[in-house]
DNA sequence: ATATCGATTATCT
DNA sequence: GATAATCGATATG
């Protein structure tokens, strides 16, 4: 019988039947059991290695027992007060606040305007760094996901543009900053995180990053290359 | 398919 | 008062 690899369109099916073999599920879109939210320790890195690691993990939010789901496929790191395209580069304020703060919890700001983006604080307290996270790829509750970003996805076109560029990832999960920034993501209690599930990226590409004009030739950008969700490219 | 441009506001100078 | 870690609409080839 095929595996089913509806949801994964990229996703090579040997790695398919590796991961439904410890989950005993027949539906790989479904939510796993063996979801593992990352601690402390993971996060208490330097946001290079915290950015490769997270390519393949999972974005979870709870909405009461709705799950959404959704794969890092595309991060950039934020390296702190040495940055000059860091929010923490000119110090500490308010708005950076969470960034100087323990590692693992959400920092989310307001950008032209419109949109908001959802990044985690990396380093131990008192040290600036962070993650911003830049696209995923929908595994669970699209189409809540789809109803938070007011759009459809009857096309293959919609499904891409649910969850491709870090506004629309922060509008499919509802991340906003009166709701999420400063929230500790390694905390049982949130109802935002990331998990391990036991995927793992065949290969990792780092390019450099998208949309800033100081230290614009630094390659910080982690991909997890040929994804179909990834940022700024174009749509077949 | 690619290019250009307007929207809209928190934050900092 | 200028700028920004973006998006979506519109115009043009």
């Amino acid at each position: 019988m095929a595996p089913e690899r509806r949801g994964f369109p990229t996703t090579p099916p040997r790695r398919l039947v590796m991961m439904r073999a410890g989950s005993h599920r027949l539906h790989v879109n479904r939510h796993s059991p063996m979801l593992q939210r990352l601690k402390r320790d993971f996060y208490d890195r330097d946001p290079q290695s915290v950015s490769r690691e997270l390519l393949g993990k999972v974005l979870v939010r709870r909405e009461g027992t709705q799950l959404l789901e959704a794969r890092v496929v595309e991060v950039e790191a934020y390296l702190g007060e040495g940055d000059p395209a860091a929010h923490a580069a000119a110090g500490r304020t308010a708005r950076n606040d969470v960034l100087f703060g323990p590692p693992g919890h959400a920092y989310v700001y307001f950008i032209y305007g419109n949109h908001w983006c959802f990044n985690v604080s990396c380093l131990p307290d008192g040290i600036a760094g962070g993650v911003l996270f830049r696209a995923l790829e929908p595994v669970e509750g699209i189409p809540v996901m789809a109803r938070a970003r007011g759009v459809s996805v009857k096309t293959d076109r919609e499904l891409r543009l649910l969850t491709t560029g870090p506004g629309r990832l922060a509008e499919a999960f509802g991340i906003t900053r009166e709701r999420d920034n400063g929230k500790d993501l390694t905390s049982p209690k949130s109802d935002l995180w990331l998990a391990d599930d036991g995927f793992r990226p065949e290969r990792v590409a780092t390019t450099v990053r998208i949309g800033i004009t100081k230290a614009a030739e630094m390659p910080l950008r982690y991909v997890i290359p040929g994804n179909r969700f990834l940022s700024g490219q174009k749509i077949g």
